[in-house]
DNA sequence: GGAGTTTGTTAATGATGATTAACATCCGAG
DNA sequence: CTCGGATGTTAATCATCATTAACAAACTCC
């Protein structure tokens, strides 16, 4: 009966609510090509009421950068963890479900997440790209017990392609259905990672 | 010994210049994130200058994805001329090969190719969305004589999918060779898809 | 050796757009 | 009630461009 909390409900909504359709413009036309109006007006309310939210335009894209970022890696640490040779196989397919998932779930934030570190300012460019190279480095850490023969760095590359394979997304959207695509993506990952054990 | 041209040399020279700096500036930075004034002092000139060589910002990009994806569709139309279901398999490498190539000798064109083009007007856009369509085409047609229980649908999903892994090259720059990058991404694309005749 | 075309240059011009100011409303708490 | 904070609104600011004007050098061809 003390004195509680009711004022901050609101502000996490509105917050969540800009985030997301801040989201889906950038994803469509690019962050400079989304303004502050444009963004409003996806929520309903007009250009500068914004700036009660979010510092500005860049600290909008910086917040959601860092959160997928933030996301991937926390699911990627999740997934990932197993340490243990013998299912190190039941490890990636937890990482490739849990990537596919959420690239077939948030095509918005997996395209923002591609096309716009660079419109991010410096410091927090180089946590995004801290997090990023945490998520990758869990992958390899699994793919480098599938196969340990071979080299780190071509295990990265392999990551990197795998991950354009899957974020391709938002790119071939609609002609099936989530679920056969979520389907067609695992087995052509899966497939494409197998050749690394060959060597060079 | 008559009157010839030398007049149309330094012009197309000049045009060439500026749609190549224009590309790795785009690539780096995005289009909206790029000044006429930027890419003027790229090629030593400085801002309206551009306007002797095009209509504006918006025609140069316009040119430069036209160009993009009619080399990559001449490309396909060439490599995949095999109507023969014996040699579909050597159509398929031929493909791989040649956008690997291309891939990995213009990181920036393909960087600007799958990023800008809502940035262009909308009847361009229709053109280049058709050359496009045109070179996923030749790709279904290959793989369908390889795979032909599989629905057209999967297989341009599985294009699309093959073209995202293809094109992550501008994204894992340096740490492998570039011999060593394309063989591993043909081996890894011609896995990817293999299990396209499974049934589902 | 000079008229005309090609390329450039440096000042406008005009929009667009991010950010800030100044001024309302709403609502919960005391 | 009514004060204060949280949210919005609209009308400045102030920059940053794309684009155009007006003017100059250079080079071609006669």
């Amino acid at each position: 009966m003390t004195t509680e909390r009711t004022v901050k409900t609101p502000t996490r909504n509105r917050r969540a609510e800009i985030l997301e359709a801040a989201a889906g413009l950038f994803a469509a036309r690019g962050f400079h090509g989304v303004s502050i109006e444009d963004i409003g007006a996806a929520v309903g309310v007009s250009g500068p009421a914004l700036y009660r939210h979010f510092s500005g335009k860049e600290a909008l894209l910086t917040e959601m950068l860092l959160d997928i970022s933030e996301r991937l890696r926390e699911q990627g640490a999740r997934l990932a963890t197993t340490a243990d040779p013998d299912t190190a196989d039941a490890a990636l397919d937890a990482l490739l479900s849990g990537h596919i998932e959420f690239a077939l779930t948030h095509p918005a934030l997996i395209r923002v997440h591609e096309r716009e570190l660079d419109n991010v300012p410096e410091q927090a460019r180089r946590a995004v790209r801290r997090l990023q190279r945490l998520y990758v480095e869990e992958w390899v850490t699994v793919l480098s017990e599938l196969h340990p023969a071979c080299p780190p760095a071509r295990l990265r590359a392999a990551t990197h392609a795998v991950f354009g394979l899957l974020n391709s997304t938002p790119r071939s959207a609609g002609e099936l259905t989530p679920e056969a695509m979520a389907d067609l993506l695992g087995a052509m990952a899966r497939a494409a990672l197998s050749p690394l054990g060959v060597i060079l």
